[in-house]
DNA sequence: GATATTTTTGAATGCGTATGCATTGTTTGC
DNA sequence: GCAAACAATGCATACGCATTCAAAAATATC
């Protein structure tokens, strides 16, 4: 009953409205054992005094803090902030907060994750970075559920949801021989990243077996961003021996953004009419009238919603789900880079 | 010292180490009194059992959170996801947390300030939507500082930093003079904007003292956005009776690439061949091959320090400061889409 | 070597809320 | 009309840590 200078709490309210304590705070947990009259007369009581419940303090009690952690890297991709856009906007819904944490491209997220846990935050999703499996067990061990969002960890314990990446490059492979391309260069994002691998695995192996040679494809790395890829491309088609490919492929959208600019601005190169390219991703910025791209679309909003799904944020007693690899599948768009092939009739 | 199977607690690691709760704590707080030999006792008992501090609790007792609210409107506009890095980078450095808040275009920010302040958080950033009065006293009436980054809102208690973005439409204004234009489009953002209000009027004034009529001065809504300027600007143009204006301001660089794009690839219309342009940030987009925009740049870095040194977290007895406006003059970028004017020599 | 001083330590308490338990008030069933 | 079931309420306590206060240990002073 000591109120005196500070913050108003529920003691304020309830002295206010006449009430216990114990009212206040069932006033504002929906669902417990109070009177609508009562919870009327707390509310306005807690209105005239401008109160706001502490979630810090309920967290404390509850073991649910309503935050959940949000690790990205390479902003520069638009596609991440468009992933994080999508998150923030579900969560939100649901009235739970996000905490971010940026980390470097390439950078262990580890001590993201040990900031996260000292917050107490009910789930993690990942969408960079290396992650330790140390850190898994430690979320684990706590019961922090934590999902990779488009990043796979062979062997690791953390569940994760990608797009079929594989699938993915094989689609884009496979609308270029249908195009007729024999020579191709691809242009890779990070080298660690699975992300990259895994659509150049399966662009590399539709290829093969569409009869081109391993000696007709070409790689060359573009750093996962715009200019990495812009300079890439210059660099590459400027060394003297180099013949120009029927096709590019750039492992993600802002990549091959990136090598079309290259191409059609510093180095005379016709898209789609000298060369073909195609991204991955689908961002809207490639949607865009200088680029409009051909590319394989991520279904975003299907892969947040199986992350949230994984994390089960409602369910806190149901156990967590361990190494579940969830594959989403997305789906070629057409647009101008690429030539549509002739109809068989 | 009943922990039974919950989470690891100071009392667990206080048990380990043969050592009280008190020297834990006094262990994982920086600056307390405690002798190095314990505190490495402590340490290695804390390695054992895998203890993070709890900050959720922590934050109760000290009532500082060491979280920062970050509210974002428009993340469709570049700018805006430099600005989120820029915070996120500076804040993590100096060990707080960033909580996101996304609020749509033109929506109130209210209702995410009321789950700021649930939380406790050590400072409120705005960058974007609009702010009740109430909502500025709620906060400072809880010793929570609140900064606008890039806004203004006459009459507000609330303090702010932005650009000076009346010299800076003055001095694009300046160069267009320079280049010898002499009618004009502006293509503009959030007509409830300061921001896009104030660039536009600075521009205006030096237009109009350098001569320029006013009826040779027309205004489209370009949205804020790339596509909303695309578009606002095909539709302008097709107009029948419209003569076609020697210059265009782009009130932000996203909207002025969405401009450059809709002359060059729809209209026929060549920059700066056939028609100057200008934007307003800098943003790195603007910079790339296909648009190498001359700009009036925001410096970002500055505005950040600036933002964080109103909220002045280190010092929380400081008291809130109020109504500051805080200008950052930003500087001209020639690039390629306005003449450089001939040297008078 | 004894006292004054400083450093280190632990016990106890508070931060603001949620909730189990007991109590009171109200409704239902027969 | 009385017992039984239920709804609403308040009391007291726990959540995990920081911090005050007093006691203990280590160190300095003469």
């Amino acid at each position: 009953m000591k109120r005196s200078s500070t913050r108003t709490t529920s003691f304020d309210v309830a002295a206010l409205a006449g009430v216990s304590q114990s009212a206040v705070s069932r006033a504002f947990t929906p669902g417990s054992s109070i009177a609508e009259e009562t919870r009327q007369k707390v509310l306005e009581a807690a209105r005239k005094l401008n109160y706001v419940p502490n979630s810090i303090a309920s967290s404390l009690t509850t073991k649910r803090s309503n935050i959940v952690a949000l690790i990205l890297g390479n902003l520069a991709n638009p596609f991440y902030v468009h992933v994080m856009h999508a998150f923030s906007r579900k969560l939100q819904e649901q009235g739970r907060q996000v905490l971010i944490f940026t980390v470097d491209a390439g950078a262990e997220s580890d001590d993201a994750i040990l900031h996260v846990l000292k917050y107490q935050v009910d789930g993690v999703i990942l969408t960079s970075a290396q992650l330790s499996t140390r850190m898994t067990s430690m979320c684990h061990d706590r019961g922090i559920p934590i999902v990779l969002f488009n990043r796979y960890i062979p062997g690791s314990d953390a569940s994760g949801v990608r797009c079929d990446n594989t699938a993915g490059g094989r689609a884009l492979a496979e609308a270029f021989l249908a195009a007729g391309a024999k020579s191709y260069l691809i242009v890779t994002g990070d080298p660690t990243a699975t992300t990259s691998a895994d659509r150049v695995l399966g662009f590399m192996n539709r290829l093969i077996e569409g009869g081109i040679k391993r000696s007709d494809i070409t790689q060359i790395e573009g750093n996962s961003s715009y200019e990495g890829a812009f300079s890439a491309t210059i660099r590459h088609f400027s060394s003297a021996d180099v013949k120009r490919p029927d096709a590019i492929f750039g492992v993600n959208d802002i990549m091959a953004m990136g090598v079309m600019d290259a191409l059609q601005l510093r180095l005379g190169i016709k898209v789609p009419d000298d060369l073909m390219l195609a991204g991955f991703d689908d961002i809207p910025e490639g949607r865009r009238a200088p680029y409009h791209l051909t590319t394989f679309r991520q279904p975003i909003d299907q892969m947040v919603n199986e992350t949230l799904a994984i994390l089960h944020l409602d369910e806190p007693t149901r156990p967590i789900e361990r190494g579940i690899d969830r594959r989403i599948s997305g789906r070629l768009i057409w647009r101008s880079t690429v030539p549509v092939p002739q109809d068989n009739g």
